[in-house]
DNA sequence: CAAATATACATAATTTTCTTATGCATAAGG
DNA sequence: CCTTATGCATAAGAAAATTATGTATATTTG
């Protein structure tokens, strides 16, 4: 029995954005556990982009490990929740992130020529 | 002796582009060859994607295979040069990967936010 | 003119990142 | 009661890149 769950994406263009992403939907929420972050993700991007769990999980261990996210575990109606935000280091590298990613869309544009335009 | 060669790119972001930037470049030039190709990214966004070779010659035996591309050789001041362009079907998934590109921009300003806008 | 750099291709080993497939457990809805 | 939703996790494998080589000719530079 599965549950036909989708992809995180239909294009190979998402890879390398996961981390981007969750930086910064910890920076505008403050704090997230990862099914909301799924949640967010599939509803922001209307039902799009679907980040899955084998990807999500992975990422945000690796984040903890690397010092750019403080985890607290809690419980809510008797289910585990781990809630990650941002610590201050997490908080630059998130800086850090968006700016590359400013930097990638606009040399994109000028390869790929320009239906977008920055700013 | 190491000829300090810089990578593909300082971020992550660009994983999953370069086949998108191959097919969108061989469509505005016609053809092109590979060493070029690296020149040319190199030059439009003022040095900041380098295209390894690593992972460009590789990317176009694919393309080639999968019926996108067709190769032509030719030896120019005694030197090789392998010119690739699109085959019709390249043309075809050219137009679908510039959609998706579009797509993903799109998904991600609003995930992101949004200093770039569509249009 | 010798040495270094540029041009031009190629591939193998490894790493990173994701997909796919599981696994466990509780809650809610039909 | 059975399915779907919530919530976490990890392992096996694939895909796409990096890094490191290797070969060869042409050009520039000290």
């Amino acid at each position: 029995m599965l549950g036909v769950v989708k992809a995180m994406a239909n294009s190979k263009l998402y890879k390398g954005s996961l981390n981007t992403i969750i930086l910064k939907l910890l920076d505008e929420e403050g704090k997230m556990y990862g099914y909301e972050i799924t949640q967010k993700v599939k509803k922001l991007t209307k039902g799009e982009l679907n980040i899955t769990e084998g990807a999500l999980y992975p990422a945000l261990h690796k984040l903890e490990a690397e010092g750019l996210l403080d985890v607290e575990v809690a419980k809510v109606d008797n289910r585990l929740r781990k809630y990650y935000k941002l610590t201050e280091q997490g908080v630059r590298e998130k800086t850090n992130r968006l700016a590359e990613l400013e930097e990638f869309v606009r040399n994109m544009q000028q390869l790929v020529n320009p239906k977008w335009s920055i700013e």
